[in-house]
DNA sequence: GCTGATTCGTTTCAGTTCGAAACTTATCCC
DNA sequence: GGGATAAGTTTCGAACTGAAACGAATCAGC
């Protein structure tokens, strides 16, 4: 039982509550980001995401199935065409906005092309703030400035990133 | 040629340049980002992720393949142990910690397994902030208080999300 | 240096998913 | 009514996935 089985034994611990799982079950797939992308974006109808992002009928309907299920897209009947269906998102969809915008930040800083057009507050039509992840004071952390903490004993579990090496023995 | 179309259109133009799709493919996948939660959290081995995902051998490889020619990761041997190799997060890869947060928290905020554990400065141990969309100004946006808007030009685009169902006639 | 265990893969093969195209049903417009 | 449009469903070959067995290199003990 060495250092890296506890590591190991620690990680699957944390993972069996981790949401991240279940999250990506729903988004985590290339066609249902880009569906939610587009819908992010003001696609509403069937007709308009298979032309706008050239995926095959049936895994379109497929997946909008799935996150319909999931509860990020909302399924109506359009009122003034009664041949089309809305789908619109619901505020868990819409609240999939920062993960959609920082992984956009990500390809234009990582050069996966870039953009000429940029999101801006409607206010003033300034460019929105860089999302990233902030301490409480305001300062930008990066992975090693983090670590894990439990609820209620405040015991700190592990620094993530930047590993021990020798931790154990 | 109506309001549809002209959304389409419209819609695959901005999709021409957009840094999505690129970065889907690279972790857009169920797997791939699994692999990068395990490495934001400190497993560098092979069978470190293995153990601590349930991934099968030739999948877990063929993933760590994409992800170190994708720049996300990189693969050296051990030196203490040359059957060992240690894969860890360039700076690219680990510039998806706002991502994987982002998501962790939209996974919580929604019920998809809440967590007795939370991600904290280290400095202070303070909780860090929610990730989201934030104005120059500090204010939280959210979809309704957004718009696209041209680099250079300042033409405004589209207000992404909210439709202007009558727009074109 | 021999033996067995460990690490990082690759190979094999059955099962699942994907995707392009054709087809179906309901609705709309004229 | 007749043609077009919208939202799927069906079909079927290609691609991908995953469990298990296999393989090469390295290590640790003796």
């Amino acid at each position: 039982m060495g250092s890296t089985h506890h590591q190991i034994d620690e990680f699957k611990a944390a993972a069996l509550h981790c949401p991240l799982p279940a999250a990506i079950e729903l988004i985590g797939e290339k066609w249902a980001f880009l569906i939610l992308r587009g819908a992010l974006n003001g696609l509403r109808h069937f007709e308009q995401f298979q032309a706008g992002l050239g995926i095959a009928r049936n895994i379109l309907s497929n997946r909008l199935t799935k996150m319909v299920d999931g509860g990020i897209l909302l399924r109506t009947a359009d009122p003034d065409d009664r041949r089309k269906v809305v789908y619109s998102l619901t505020d868990k969809g819409e609240a999939l906005l920062p993960v959609v915008l920082a992984l956009r930040q990500w390809g234009e800083d990582w050069g996966h092309g870039s953009q000429e057009i940029f999101l801006a507050d409607q206010r003033d039509g300034k460019p929105v703030q860089r999302v990233g992840v902030v301490a409480e004071d305001g300062r930008k952390l990066t992975l090693r400035d983090l670590m894990w903490v439990q609820k209620g004993s405040g015991r700190q579990l592990r620094h993530p990133g930047v590993q021990t090496e020798t931790g154990d023995r």
